[in-house]
DNA sequence: ATAAATTCCGTACCATGGTACGGAGTCAAC
DNA sequence: GTTGACTCCGTACCATGGTACGGAATTTAT
């Protein structure tokens, strides 16, 4: 099924997205509002869909709106240095974050098993931990 | 060294944060402002300074400033259940995290490796992959 | 005693990614 | 030919965690 000429709020329906994200969007630069029929309603395309849906699984991969729209600049597909560029440092980025993420798990996991074979002890060593100097 | 009777000021350095960050502390409920003698200056103490390494301490194990309220009030120690339970809970929000992003960096991988192994061809398949419906 | 530094307090602003509101205009149906 | 639904547009507001500003008061140093 096609949806050609759609008005904003089919489009914000077809692509799964509140209508003011779209505005968002386009007031972000990273949609282009079509010109509008003088004094009337502009009109959107499948083409539209696409782009919010790039910009939706683009954000999913943890890309910030900035990174998207540079990608989104990179759309016809034919500069592939530059995306794995882009994506090379989210990834090193992502890594990162992962590594982070595994020690405040390992410090959690810890603090919780401690605080499970505690018995009748005064003192969290959750508490106790986050006190310590 | 110990440093009773601090202004504002030296609390901040003593603790390595920003000095509006104490008073957004106390206008969040974190911290109590001391009373003021009079049209005088607030003094603080050593257990100030506690207080918001303590609170620095909960933020980089993932813990919001509201969970960090939630935290303070069982400072004492003596309520090592309700402190637990809470550390349960990150803990399963910080597994969750840990996995969306697992998945996040193995796509980006796959992305990266397919641009790297691409030669010369004129679509990329990262924007590929992103354009797909 | 006077200048410089600091504090107090309210309020405004920053980034990030949206969401909501309100008045005016337009469009489609009955 | 009017009602109801939708669009347009600017602007304000939300959460989160701060940071900055500016004027008045006070403290500290010289």
């Amino acid at each position: 099924m096609h949806h050609q000429d759609m008005t904003i709020g089919m489009l914000a329906r077809q692509a799964g997205v509140n209508l003011e994200t779209i505005r968002y969007y386009q007031r972000r630069g990273l949609l282009t509002a079509p010109a509008k029929p003088l004094g009337g309603i502009r009109r959107y395309t499948d083409i539209d869909v696409t782009r919010i849906k790039f910009i939706k699984r683009a954000q999913h991969l943890g890309f910030t709106l900035e990174e998207v729209g540079a990608l989104l600049k990179l759309e016809d597909g034919a500069h592939c240095t530059e995306a794995r560029s882009i994506a090379v440092e989210k990834l090193a980025d992502v890594k990162k974050r992962l590594e982070g993420l595994r020690g405040i798990e390992q410090t959690l996991q810890t603090l919780v098993t401690e605080c499970a074979t505690q018995k009748g002890n005064v003192c969290c060593p959750l508490i106790a931990s986050l006190l310590e100097n």
